[in-house]
DNA sequence: AGCGGAATGTAGCCATGGCTACATTGGTGT
DNA sequence: ACACCAATGTAGCCATGGCTACATTCCGCT
C-alpha cells in the first residue's frame, strides 16, 4: 500500500533540508482555493447578466448556496478590489477588469468541461467537477487540454 | 471555515428552492474546500512514513509550507477526527481509518496524474495541478478516466 | 396613495486556519 | 553529565467566510 509517489522522488532522501518543491506546491493550492470565490463570483455575475440582464444580490447568493449577507460580503470584497460596481439596492455589474477575469475564467471553464467530455466524463458529473477543478488548472495544463482537443478530432 | 455550517445546520439549507443545480454544485465545491485539509495531511503523512518510517510535526509543517503551530493545530483536528494519533514528542501516526483514506486519496491522485500525462500534460504540471484537482473528482470521474486509460492502452 | 412583502443592507457573532511569541522537552555532542 | 539547540507544545491574536437577527428600501397591487 504504502509505495512512494512519484510526488516526491524516492531516490532523494535523507539528503536536502528543505524540501522546497512539495512546500511550493501546497502553497499555491492555497493560494487557489483564495482566488476561488472572487473567480466564482465574477464567473457567476457574468452568467446571470447573460442570461437575465442583471445579476441580483439574492440571486447571486441563491445560486451560491449561501446567505444574502454573505453573499453581499463576498460582493463588496469584488468591489473593493475593482471587479465589480454596485449603486445601493441596484444589481451588480462587473467592471472592466471584472469582465476580463469572467471572460478568462469561463474559457478556462468550457476548455475543462470539452476535456472531461472528451475523455468520457459523463456531461453532468464533468459540469459539476469542472467547478472545482478550474481554479487549479496551471497554463501549462490548460495548453495541453486545448491542444488535446485540437489533435484528437 | 466552511465547517461552520456543518454543526448548526440552519434551515435554508435544508429547503434548496429554486435553481438546485448550480448552488448544489457550489455548495459540493465549497465542502471539498474543507475536506481539502484533511486529505492534504493523511495523505502527507503517509507519504513521509512510506519515505522516513517516521512522521514528524516539523517535517510536516515545512512540506505543507506552513508554521508548525499551524501543523500542530491540523494535526490536532485529525486525531479529534479519529484519522491519526499521537503522543508528546513522538511522532504522528495514522489510524487504521487514517491509512484507509490516505490509500484512497493516493490512489486518487496517481489516478489523475496518469489521466493528466495521458492528454499530454507535462509530468511536472500534472503532478503540480493533480494536487489542487485531486479533491474534487467525483467517483463518476474517476471511473471515466480509468476507463479512459485501459482503453486507449 | 400607500401597504406589505420581498430584496437589500447592517451589525455582530462563531469557527477555522493562518501567524508570532513564548514555554517545555528531548537528544546530541563534548 | 549536562548544556545547548532543535523539535514540540501552548497561548493568543488576526482575517475571512459562514450565519442569524434586525433595519431599511423598493415596488407591485389594491
Amino acid at each position: 500500500m504504502a509505495e512512494a509517489r512519484v510526488h516526491r522522488l524516492p531516490a532523494t532522501r535523507a539528503d536536502m533540508p528543505a524540501e522546497p518543491t512539495q512546500a511550493r506546491r501546497f502553497g499555491k493550492a492555497r493560494e487557489a482555493r483564495s482566488a476561488t470565490l472572487t473567480e466564482d463570483y465574477v464567473e457567476l455575475i457574468a452568467d446571470l447578466h447573460a442570461a437575465h440582464g442583471e445579476a441580483r444580490a439574492t440571486e447571486i447568493a441563491k445560486r451560491q448556496g449561501v446567505t444574502h449577507p454573505t453573499a453581499l460580503k463576498s460582493i463588496a470584497r469584488l468591489k473593493r478590489e475593482g471587479l465589480a460596481t454596485s449603486r445601493p439596492y441596484r444589481g451588480i455589474f462587473l467592471t472592466e477588469a471584472g469582465m476580463a477575469l469572467a471572460d478568462r475564467v469561463r474559457a478556462r471553464h468550457r476548455l475543462i468541461v470539452e476535456l472531461l467530455q472528451a475523455v468520457g466524463v459523463p456531461p453532468e458529473a464533468a459540469e459539476a467537477d469542472a467547478e472545482g477543478m478550474e481554479h487549479h488548472a496551471s497554463e501549462t495544463t490548460l495548453k495541453a487540454f486545448a491542444t488535446f482537443l485540437a489533435t484528437r478530432t
